[in-house]
This record gives structure tokens, sequence and C-alpha cells, in this order.
DNA sequence: TAGATTGTTAATCGATTAACAATC
DNA sequence: TAGATTGTTAATCGATTAACAATC
């Protein structure tokens, strides 16, 4: 129904849509949505037409319409229930980050080996050690994780989350984690690939304005 | 010289190769490279070939020759002078990551409005209060800005880095941000639409698998 | 009706991949 | 030499985009 290509776009029109929505606007062109987003209009329009025919020729798309129709493709329309494990600085950060909550996933629990970490709060949250982690993941129904533990330790416990039912894992740690069987899921996120891209950018943003460096 | 498509596979690439010397590896081959990153193997062989002959037939590439030569192409091979604006929890964070100081990229200053965090230290870094941006991104000569303010601050803190001559920006904020004149470029990073991503990854797999859920 | 914008087609463009000769 | 793996071609596949009829 959805390339690869367009699916890696929704959650950019989502977050483009809940702006233009918060800022007050009911309708938005394909050529609105493609200019805030640097993509082409006939691109944006051939990407929402999967949803079936929401637009109106001559006037655009319902806001609110659009959003509801991406959350239900993108996440079901359902809320997540997501655990933290790795309570470090990044783990800290990334559980005070809003747009999670916005976009319908749960933090419900976090975890850490550190016994000087377990028992603080997290937020709301009590760390809890990872030997809870077994049997948390089953009476909550825990689908997806966010990983922030060191690097060492990440793929021992991917395999961990895997074997006890986690589906998803969202990786932070700064190593490339591959599911061990294939019953999980696992997103890589590298935060200095992204830095290395803006640098990359930059470079040659410079070479073709013709400066020597 | 490279698609788009092969420069941001070129960090990926990277990390994997520092992760195989770390390990102890002096050599790798297409193959390997491809399946801990879940590509083709001729996908790799294309890609590597744009820095000319590099590896050797029956034998595979120099790990050590491959990283520095992509260092040399995403990076300049230099070191980037980086500040970080907007110390909450996602800017200390962020300032902790291990992976920046890896890949060549230096924090050299720390900006927040927040009176009660100026002065105080973050890592070997003294908090500055936002006026000190200008002065201080002309003295030290830097680059590149990390961007971990509130959204509704962040256009205009943007706009100010570019006012002053940064020449790229990496936002964390949650809001993209387009730069106001094209001096400056770019990366919007957000963090929930990795988590969408994994969402709809994980709905897929399950249909496939025919799960009703 | 006149103006605007969608939905969709067809053409173009670019990226992936299988295959294999070259060669270490 | 025999085995392995690169570098590169050619074919395939998929994604983007210009264009325009449909229609609000």
């Amino acid at each position: 129904m959805f390339s690869d290509a367009t699916i890696s776009r929704l959650p950019l029109y989502l977050r483009e849509l809940q702006q233009l929505q918060r800022a007050g606007s009911s309708r938005v062109q394909s050529g609105v949505l493609a200019r805030r987003l640097g993509l082409n209009d006939s691109q944006v329009r051939r990407d929402l037409s999967g949803f079936g025919p929401l637009g109106q020729r001559g006037v655009g798309y319902e806001i609110r319409a659009l959003i509801e129709t991406i959350q239900n493709t993108l996440g079901g329309n359902r809320s997540w229930n997501v655990i933290l494990v790795g309570v470090g600085n990044l783990g800290t950060a990334l559980s005070g980050y809003r747009g999670f909550e916005q976009q319908g996933f749960r933090l419900v629990g976090a975890f850490d080996t550190d016994p000087r970490k377990v028992g603080k709060r997290l937020g709301t949250l009590e760390i809890q050690p990872l030997d809870h982690l077994e049997d948390f993941i089953q009476s909550e129904e825990v689908e997806l994780a966010i990983l922030s533990v060191p690097a060492a330790a990440a793929p021992s416990v991917a395999q961990r989350l895997e074997l006890v039912g986690i589906t998803g894992i969202l990786n932070f740690a700064p190593i490339t984690v591959t599911p061990p069987q294939s019953s999980v899921t696992i997103v890589n996120v590298d935060l200095a690939v992204e830095l290395q891209r803006l640098a990359y950018a930059v470079l040659t943003s410079k070479k073709e304005a013709g400066e020597t460096d």
C-alpha cells in the first residue's frame, strides 16, 4: 500500500500537520506541506493518495482528518507501552522527551543495573533493577523498549529483551545491534551519524559556493 | 562522486569498521559489512568503489585505510568546533555523548538562557548566557551548533546562529526548522519519528506473520 | 463560471542487484 | 594453480516529478 520511502515520510507529515494545527490552521495544500518539508508537491499528493481520496480539489486537505489517518496507519491508532533500559544521561533525557507521549507512546517502566540508581525516581516512575525485566514485561504487556545502555552491554540486553517477547527495540547505544533471532525489530539510532551527515552537507555546500577553505 | 544514498551510508560503514577494528580485525570483506548492516554485498562494493580501488581481490579491504578514507570524505579529516545551545536534559545528554568526540567533533561551548544554569559546569565547560553567543562564535571559529532548546525558541535561535555565521545546525528541538536564508544547513532530528518508524515496522511484521492482534 | 488544487498517468531519473571477468 | 573476492557492467527495480484532466 505504501512504499518504504512514503512510510519514512509519514512521521514528518504528521509532525508538520500537528504544528500547523497548533498554529490554528484547519486546511493545508500539498504545496504548503512540500515547501515546509523541502519536498515536491507531486510527491506529497502521491504519498497522501495512498489513503484514498482525502483532499478536496481546489481546496486542499482537512488537517484533522489527515492527522487521524496517518496516526492510524503508523501506530495502529493506539498507545504503546514502552520501557526504558539504561537510565544514564541519555536515558534520562529520552524519558523526558515530550514528543513520545504526544505520539501515543507511554513510558511505563525504567530499568538500570546500577544499585545506586535503583529505587530512585524518574519522573513518575521508580527505577527498577534489570532482574525485574522479564516479570515486568509480561505483566505489563510491554511491546517496545528504548535501549540506552553502554555499547558493551547492548547486545546481551537486546537478546534478553527478545527472549521475553519484546517486539521492537529502539537502540541508542553507539553500536549496531542486529536481532539475534528475527522475532524482534531493531532500529538503530546513531546521534553521531547525524552530525557527520551535517558536516558533509556543510562541506559540499561550501564547495558549491566556490570557497577554497 | 557519491550519490546521496551512498553518502547516507558512509557514516554507518565508518561506525561498523571502527567496531571491527576495536574487536581486533584488520581486514574485512564486502559480504561481512553487508551482513552486519543489512545490505547487499554488491551495494557495499559499489559504494566503496567511489574511493578508487581500495580493496584487494581475493582478500578484502584494509580496515585502517577504509576508515581513514571515509573520515576524509565525510569530515574533511579535520576536527569541527561545535557549540551546544540549550542545556536541558537532552542537551546535557548530548554533551556527554561519546560518539561525537570520537568522530572529530569538539564541543567548545555551551549556552543557556536560564540564569540558574549560567556559570555552572557542563563537563569541562562553563555554561554561558545566550548573549555571549555572537562574540564566542566569532572568536572561537565555531562552525556547527547543536540546538536543543524548547520548540518555541528554536526558530529564533536558529536565525541568530545563522546571522553570526554558523554554517551547520543539528536541530533536536521537536519542530522542523528551515533555514531563514540559505547560508546555513539545518538537519532536523526528531526522536519521536524513530519510535514511530519502529512501531510501524512492528505492526507490519506482525501482519506478515499472520497475527490478528 | 473562473480559479485553484487534487488525483493519477506517463516519463524520467536514480538506486539496487545479479552476474562475471579481472586479479590477488 | 585453485579459491576467493573485488570492481564494474547491464538489467531490474523503485522512486520522483512534470503535466494535466477531473472536479471542488
